[in-house]
DNA sequence: GAGCTAGGTGTACGGCGTACACCGGTCGAT
DNA sequence: ATCGACCGGTGTACGCCGTACACCTAGCTC
């Protein structure tokens, strides 16, 4: 079992490693990846990783750089608010084809340089688009996650089976009678799209243009935080 | 080791078990939750705590629940905007008190029933004050994770040891070299703050009142999203 | 040819969540 | 008074995890 007759094995290197994760984490989530899965896909012993990736944590702080590098750049014609909505759409783009990105963002300490400089694009755009730094500084905060692609959802829909009618009908009439008003918001949606679900991408655009707008008002307005 | 002399053991319950958790975390963060270190601490084995949570899932929903249901609730003299900045306010005072909610909220898939009433709270509040549905809906999205009292932070510090004033000087060097914008907002900050901290309230609070306040703008302005 | 190095191996350790069988009490029904 | 059910706590064991450490080998440099 140590190399199929006659091929030779291709050497493992970072990038190959992170690209192996990234795909795994794709098609399995986030909680498939492991040191021992992983090494298992790629044909080589789960300690073999460790010439590529100094730990777990490492790998990855390494597949959310594969992924940010990846983000098309900005295009050069747009500036100011339109840059940095751009940007972060772009991100968002990359973040529906990675799900598992979410929560790796979140959970990541380290400040790797592509990180970084995505950070460093966004605020740029900003800048130049005239806003203050001390304004450009507020509008990173209230971006927050945004700025990759998310919002952190308190409506999050958990992966349900679906109920058979009667259950449905039972749990609304429960529902509605503990907790009304998010089952009016709910039905409200529901007349406007049967399934019920709500259309993330929508929501995500309004709050992001609303906030950009928000800010561009600020600005206008020649505001600052300090006296 | 089955019982101190004499001294009866109160049985466990599923009460004093949650306790038991969140004061563990509160004192040694979400990763110092285990089945086995959380039985010992309450002088148990670990199984024994399965009598009372289904499961390490279960367990972190019930101490969710736990401090979400300890919530104050609003003041019934405030109306609207206020109402629901209050009940923000609240959540975030406990959020402070127990660090380990935020991640603990970000990986909850199940709504129990505390969390669905502060969802209801709030959506409440929302309508009271005479916000369409429709309108309701589209705030309690954007307001997102902050109605758990926290944004997440793009911006957030990894716990660092003080680096030396020669190493601090060199990364400041490299940084402002290839980071330029983000530095300058460090900088910036560091001038009104020597300590280079941002003032996470202030930035939460901050956003809170824009979107609150965008949101007032919309309301008044009669907006819907559907023609 | 000696020695170094990069990359892959094998073994082992300590931790985790939890399935499953068990066992001593308490208590209500007979 | 006896029996059975049930409830809370126990003990053992399994399979997974990340990773430390010692090792082996092929190829390269001097």
């Amino acid at each position: 079992m140590t190399t199929t007759a006659g091929t030779q094995r291709i050497p493992l290197d970072r990038d190959r490693v992170l690209a192996a994760a990234v795909d795994l984490a794709d098609h399995e989530g986030l909680d498939a990846i492991s040191m021992r899965g992983l090494a298992a896909g790629l044909g080589v012993v789960p300690m073999a990783l460790y010439k590529h990736v100094a730990d777990k944590d490492d790998l990855i702080d390494g597949m959310v750089d594969t992924v940010v590098t990846a983000y098309a750049a900005t295009d050069p014609a747009l500036t100011g608010a339109d840059a940095v909505r751009s940007r972060i759409l772009a991100a968002r783009r990359a973040l529906v084809e990675h799900p598992w990105m979410r929560r790796a963002i979140e959970t990541r300490t380290r400040r790797t340089p592509a990180v970084l400089a995505h950070m460093d694009d966004v605020a740029g755009a900003f800048l130049a688009a005239g806003y203050s730094v001390d304004l450009t500084h507020h509008a990173m905060h209230a971006l927050g996650h945004r700025i990759w692609g998310f919002s952190p959802e308190a409506f999050e829909e958990p992966p349900r089976t679906p109920p058979t009618p009667a259950e449905q009908e039972a749990t609304l009439r429960v529902m509605s009678e503990r907790y009304p008003h998010i089952t009016a918001i709910a039905l409200d949606t529901a007349t406007r799209n049967p399934s019920g679900a709500c259309d993330e991408q929508d929501e995500f655009e309004f709050t992001l243009d609303l906030l950009l707008d928000a800010f561009a008002r600020l600005r206008d307005a020649g505001w600052a935080s300090h006296p």
